[in-house]
DNA sequence: ATTTATGCAAACGTTTTGCATGTGT
DNA sequence: ACACATGCAAAACGTTTGCATAAAT
């Protein structure tokens, strides 16, 4: 919520955001800084490419689509940005959290909510005991109805 | 296990498989049953659309790719057929079972194995009260490594 | 006979790629 | 100056659709 923000005190403060990038020996450009902007605009969002390079273009209409693809992979790759398969033709983007948490996907409305890791634990245990699989440190996504839509 | 196989007793029991199709309207073709025949092949099987098409294009080589399409959209509407979602660009298809069941995913050799709903119904309450979502009566799809890919 | 399903080919939307140019470091 | 990133256009990919023909009821 801050990290883009002009005039924010500490000079040098350890890059954060896009910046990181940098240390990382890849190029900051204004297109990268614009897809950071669009994901960090709004806290909690998870958006599609198209809706990234809607808000891209807006600031910078020369931006191609596949700048934003390729943008966004190397983003996922440097650990700042999550990628989220929400179903099949329905993945999202986020800022990387520190935590790691999961979705609950509303069929209503497609909201999006976001739940703590906490809730898996035993389901772990469980799925080890059941088949012999280690679940993956990775999202998992459910489906349900948020509470405007349950009715 | 025997709805397909041929001469097995009583020659007017309940229409099973896809002869369902011919009791909600629809009609009983050669393809359709390859298609059933495919995904009956073995238990658990979990087939992708390619994977469905490539096994009845070996016994009826003319079956075009978008009839394998349309007839899964009629067997899955029929209930005969249960899609999912196992992440983006894999849909798989399996024939309806009684019980719900969830998946999970090895993403070490792809191999999918089957969760029982058992393990999910605490997981409803809490996220209800974590997030006031209501979890739909659908598949969870998770990831992790099988027995073998665990090393 | 009637209606539904099929094969074919073309259209579709999304994502990826090759390549010349432009830009960050 | 160099490597990396971009824009553009074309290709790739899985899926869907329109339509005339074929097959099931």
């Amino acid at each position: 919520m801050s990290e883009t923000s002009p005039a924010h005190g500490h000079a040098h403060a350890l890059p954060a955001g896009p910046a990181l990038l940098r240390a990382r020996g890849r190029r900051l450009t204004r297109q990268r800084e614009l897809i950071w902007a669009a994901l960090t605009a709004e806290p909690d969002a998870h958006l599609s490419v198209d809706q990234i390079a809607a808000r891209v273009q807006e600031e910078l209409p020369s931006v191609n689509a596949s700048t934003v693809y390729r943008s966004l992979d190397v983003l996922v790759r440097e650990g700042l940005v999550l990628r989220s398969e929400l179903g099949s033709d329905r993945t999202f983007y986020e800022p990387a959290h520190d935590h790691r948490h999961h979705h609950v996907v509303c069929r209503g409305c497609g909201a999006v909510a976001h739940v703590h890791d906490d809730l898996f634990e035993d389901l772990q245990t469980r799925v080890d005991k059941v088949c012999g699989y280690a679940l993956a440190d990775e999202e998992v996504t459910l489906f349900g109805f948020c509470p405007a839509c349950r009715e």
